[in-house]
DNA sequence: GATTTTAAGGTTGGATTAAGCTTGCTGGTG
DNA sequence: CACCAGCAAGCTTAATCCAACCTTAAAATC
């Protein structure tokens, strides 16, 4: 994760870089408006800690700069203490968010734990989960953590979607076709075993194991 | 000029649809916070007036959920006697403005006259993003960086625009027909398929995608 | 005259079937 | 026991077919 720091006190940028770097985020750090302007809107930040009053540039100025240019980056407002109206002011201006000095460390990782998640988990669409593999619902895509995300047909996706509400079983041909085709009486078909290719060649081939004589497990990816 | 009230209590709500329509606009009101979420979203308002704590829906989700769609109708929050805390959340969630209740019809009336300047001058125009296409709803103009300007014919800007506001979902050719065409009976006709052709010419072919039996899909466009 | 709707024919994805191939098990024979 | 034919289960590839989808243009509507 890459943040943005804009933070004209030099001695509270460089501790806040410190406690930042330590808790895992990537950080650059800018004391002056117009060059964290630029910056922002050059680099793909997940995130910018925006102090108000700077040197160059107000705070405000850039943050309704970004916002007017169309710039969705989360901001994250640090004010002065308690100053009401620049806190109004900045989330009228489009700030995400909010701290006023002085804050605890803490505090400003759990505020920009809780704005990532809201931002990156921006999926309001239903997923299934299961040994590592995620399903979206709405859009049958299939993805991994470390693989790009595939679509599926419609009767790829019923298949794999009975597999993952059924991880750790196996899961025998017929009862596949039952759950495929309802009351379809099924002659010698081998539909299931061309289905199952197909979810083998998109995922991998590992990930759908078969036990011969009983029918398929599906099993986990290592990441 | 169109105004959506959103108040749950009738004696208020219908008092205040009395004072505006005699202002001179033209008021549409609903007491429930899905459906004026749904109203809001279909219906080009000029502005909204938000009562927080709704039956059915918060009136702050119903924001949020307009904001995170890309939505930008000015809202006017109405909150309960001074109460700083939800100024402060409907000011996050992306009012424009906020008045303590009770208030004096004069001040109402003041600022939707303020909102509505402030938006036919310091904004030109209202626009909509989503997945790199700013759509002007003023001029029915289309655009993307690196794109000339498009214009839309009527139901061409309809259908583009519930695509924005609903990107990132798959959406079936039976809710589209829904959203175009209210409480119209459905025959088989290829209306959609049309439309759809139109905006791929105008826009690029890779833009819509489709998901062959379930529907149609926005997707961005690489810049 | 532009936009919307209907109509008609062309195109395509994917469900299904079929055919040939590989794999693993079994049991019989040297 | 080792070997291997025989066979069933499963794999893979390709051909076929139909509904869903696309495109175009003419007709209707505003």
């Amino acid at each position: 994760m890459r943040l943005l720091l804009v933070e004209d006190n030099v001695m509270l940028a460089e501790s806040l870089c410190q406690q930042l770097k330590e808790a895992g985020y990537a950080v650059d750090w800018r004391a002056d408006g117009r060059d964290a302007l630029i910056l922002g809107e050059q680099e793909p930040y997940d995130l910018c800690l925006l102090d108000l009053g700077l040197p160059g540039m107000e705070g405000l100025q850039v943050l309704s700069r970004w916002r007017s240019a169309g710039l969705s980056l989360p901001v994250l407002v640090l004010t002065a203490r308690g100053s009401w109206s620049e806190r109004v002011d900045g989330l009228r201006a489009g700030a995400d968010d909010y701290l006023s000095k002085p804050f605890h460390p803490e505090e400003l990782l759990l505020r920009i734990q809780a704005l990532l998640r809201r931002r990156h988990g921006h999926a309001p669409n239903p997923q299934l989960k299961a040994v590592g593999l995620i399903l979206d619902e709405a859009t049958r895509e299939v993805s991994a953590p470390g693989m790009s995300s595939v679509t599926l047909s419609a009767s790829e996706f019923k298949l794999l979607r009975f597999f993952m509400l059924h991880a750790g079983q196996v899961l025998s041909k017929s009862r596949l076709t039952d759950h495929l085709y309802d009351y379809e009486n099924e002659r010698d078909s081998n539909v299931i075993e061309v289905l199952i290719n197909h979810l083998r060649r998109k995922l991998g081939g590992e990930v759908i194991e078969t036990r011969r004589g009983q029918g398929y497990l599906l099993v986990g990816r290592l990441p």
